[in-house]
DNA sequence: ATACAGAGGATTGTATACAATGTAGTGTTT
DNA sequence: AAACACTACATTGTATACAATCCTCTGTAT
């Protein structure tokens, strides 16, 4: 029960969230020897954990020369968050025809919680770090489409995490989200699909902006 | 110059022009052992391929069980096509706004020739066949994301070829579809990208419908 | 007859060895 | 001095061998 999962796989999942929390760098190589000396074990599960992370975008890999952390130009960043503004608003719709009566109450209720927490210990990094992403995962998983799920949570919010735009862009007053949030939950409950939508696409279009501006100022900075 | 690639990426290749080609069968198996009888080599690049495939949807591998062509439910081939829905009427908004007039002046062309070939010989299959795709393709191109394009030609598209449900879908007269791309393509010339996206969505909501329908019909059979 | 248990075979996961390719550093030439 | 070429090294791609796990078939017991 213990050794239940391959090496690899234990390797992937420690490579993956040692690249999310940024400590590895974006650019940095991943050589296979050196991936041994550090887990143990032989090449070939190492290969297979590295391929692991290409396919989720965290490596690219080219042939025989080896693979690097992916380090995305700002372009490249700012198309995913336009893909992620996208499908997280369509998961919002979907929750609202779609999640339980159940589940639209838990909601509810763990918003009442965030509002609890906040007032509390004015609980900025608490809510920011869990309760944010706790509010959109169960959107997203409401949306009943497993797809949607695997796209959004598997691929798009680990590179989203790994340049902690989403941190950064998030610095608005909490209370400001929670109201957001609020609002959302309430057109959901109302089963107002469009609505819900509406508000998230809102909600999320803020990162966006805040994203181009710094594409912007960072164009014209090394433009100099 | 003619080995540049990788054994494994040949494999990986052949491999899933044949999967999508329905050469091998939905639920089969596919033996390391027996794909080096097949295609030469050694163990190691057929694991390799066979992981490439996983990465793009098309195998599923459990550990120390192998790995199977992919065998959708119909629950999850709705679950693709709601999301492509979404994506491709993002990407026709999305290319509205971004591809150069010369770009569109292409498009246009595209469809002049389509005209021509439909009325020729009744072209429905080149119809159907490439010329279907060019038009969706050059739109996601278009929208000048590239994770989009990714997203939409990398991984949906296997899948949803695969089960020759868009050439069912598309069964409809060539001169409708036609039309609705002409219309589609006069809405980007005109810089429109709400209404582009609009039609785009309505062009592609009947393949989803009729889906739906066929879900519908054969989960009654079955229960029977 | 059916269900469960165990052994054997088959398949995958891992380790090691060899081959092919890319990279860097040095030396020569212009 | 700069640019090109060649050589040596390092790293990845591939092949083979061994270990661990799973699937199946057979035999026994209920």
């Amino acid at each position: 029960m213990s050794d239940n999962q391959t090496l690899a796989e234990k390797v992937f999942s420690e490579l993956a969230t040692a690249i999310v929390r940024g400590e590895i760098s974006p650019g940095e190589r991943l050589s296979e020897h050196a991936l041994v000396d550090r887990y143990g074990g032989s090449r070939a599960p190492m290969r297979e954990a590295i391929q692991k992370l290409e396919a989720r975008n965290l490596v690219v890999r080219v042939p025989h020369a080896g693979a690097r952390v992916v380090s995305l130009s700002l372009e490249e960043l700012r198309d995913i968050y336009e893909v992620r503004l996208e499908l997280e608003s369509m998961a919002c719709r979907l929750a609202a025809e779609r999640m339980t009566d159940g589940e639209v109450a838990a909601l509810q209720e763990l918003l009442l919680e965030h509002a609890r927490t906040i007032e509390a210990d004015q609980g900025q990094s608490y809510y920011q770090k869990s309760g944010n992403l706790d509010f959109h995962f169960r959107i997203i998983e409401g949306s009943k489409n497993r797809r949607l799920h695997q796209m959004l949570c598997g691929d798009l919010y680990h590179i989203i995490r790994m340049y902690r735009y989403q941190t950064s862009t998030s610095s608005k007053r909490p209370q400001q989200a929670l109201g957001e949030h609020q609002r959302i939950v309430e057109a959901i409950a109302a089963r107002d699909a469009e609505l819900a939508e509406l508000l998230m696409r809102r909600h999320i279009q803020a990162s966006l902006t805040n994203l181009e501006q710094r594409m912007v100022r960072e164009s014209t900075e090394s433009g100099i």
